[in-house]
DNA sequence: CACTAATTCACTCAGTTAATCACAAAAACC
DNA sequence: GGTTTTTGTGATTAACTGAGTGAATTAGTG
């Protein structure tokens, strides 16, 4: 067919105004009208396919947003903002939202430390265990040991990584290429870079990370093989905290052992 | 009562969080969690009225969105991301998402200057108001005149006036009172003061700007009397645009002669 | 093995919104 | 001036989403 949907910037628009709250009407009636510019109820109706007459109801909840303005005349004709205005107007808008919901959230959560000893968490998908990983760096004061496939040492995790050397952690790493390391020592200079512990390469690895010896995380990348080779919810992760879990305690000789054993003690 | 609706910070948070797309049983149970920190599907429903039975679907939800880990044990035990990631996780989401649209809305755009002739368009609410306002302020190029009520004059207006004089467009203020003026002769040197032409006081005044001598723009407070006192939304503007509008000749009438005859000639 | 708690699943009900239709008012056109 | 088309408003129906409830299954516990 001749327009990819996905593609489309019309779709795309559309996708994104309904995100922001909008009916389905009002947003392809904005989308009309922006090709538009100015243009009547007729008009909209012709190039978007919503009833004509719902086109006014469409614009009624696009002006009380303020993003259409009305003039009465007969027939009635519309006016859109411009993409600029719309676009800034929606940042405002979220920001403000984010705010109030930081606050109460503050006001909410009591923070005290989550000192789970037991249990073993899960967490799925790229961004979500990049999240963890972050917050474990961003919370460790002593140590940090991570071990990883190259594709999952990102920027944020390197800024990270450098934010905790310069609070004096020490920074442990792993499983990276001779380029890369290159790389790390120009960024993280302190950093020890040690060589993967186990054969890794031929198992649809993920990472492996300990921050002071009492938050442990270990993931995998399900689809090594089979599976839609670029889907990004394609890793799944556990994690553990606690000087007395289980998932620690593994992870904690494992590394202190070869450590010690294979590079040096420290 | 013994709590205010809009003042408890799990309202507000779970108004905000619906906002952000989450159901109604996901927001709620968030916030419960933010409160607990970790616990069962009892403990949620105990604290939030979430049927017990459904904590589960909306954990998945939460879990889907990398806001909520799921322990595999029985009873489960849920564990809630700290509020400062969640509230940077819906940045990060939101900014996406407006780039997304930006871009769209812009390939879709003509952008072409919408000349439009004899039209009024009418525009209501303060915020939307104040829209156009700025709009005008940034696409003049060599004049604005802005009569207003101090209340109207805000920071964001002041801000935009001040970039277009740097850009060589002159100022002309009205219906400022001297200390204010002061103010303004700071922040924006080269603005012309001039007393107000009309009687303003006993109106329900809002704000006469004209950019160009082609965008003119008149507003009216509504609630000058009755209606609720703080009503943001009380302001109704209608405005105009091109060398032939109506509107615009009127205004263009008054504030030459007025300017020419009461003040100076430029 | 029996009993209880925990979890999942299936179903109902209500509210919302898309969509269609019918009608009144206004414009345009003989 | 009457007729026809266009425009705007309101009512009505259909479809869908999501809240809420309860039954059925599973997992712990004594």
């Amino acid at each position: 067919m001749s327009i990819d949907p996905v593609d489309d910037p019309r779709s795309v628009a559309i996708e994104q105004l309904e995100q922001f709250g909008l009916s389905a009407y009002a947003a392809r009636t904005f989308v009309a009208l922006t090709s538009l510019g100015i243009g009547t109820a007729k008009d909209v109706s012709n190039i978007s396919d919503v009833p004509r007459t719902r086109v006014y109801d469409a614009v009624d909840e696009l002006h009380e947003r303020g993003l259409v303005d009305i003039q009465q005349s007969s027939p009635k004709q519309f006016w859109v903002v411009s993409a600029d205005t719309t676009c800034r107007k929606f940042e405002q808008e979220v920001q403000r939202r984010t705010d109030i919901l930081t606050t109460a959230l503050r006001e909410l959560g009591p923070a005290e430390p989550k000192q789970e000893q037991r249990g073993v968490w899960t967490v799925d998908g790229q961004p979500a265990v990049t999240d963890r990983v972050l917050e474990f760096i961003r919370t460790a004061d002593e140590e940090v040991v991570y071990m990883t496939v190259e594709e999952l040492l990102t920027e944020d995790i390197i800024d990270e990584l450098t934010d905790a050397e310069d609070r004096g952690v020490s920074i442990r790493l792993a499983g990276i290429s001779p380029e890369v390391q290159d790389l790390i020592r120009d960024r993280i200079p302190q950093a020890e870079l040690f060589d993967t512990l186990w054969l890794w390469s031929d198992t649809p690895a993920g990472r492996v990370m300990m921050a002071d010896e009492s938050e442990t995380l270990v993931s995998v990348l399900v689809n090594g093989k089979d599976a839609s080779p670029s889907d990004p919810r394609s890793e799944t992760a556990i994690w553990g905290s606690g000087e007395t879990n289980s998932l620690v305690a593994v992870l904690r000789a494992i590394f202190t052992w070869r450590l010690e054993d294979g590079k040096l003690a420290d």
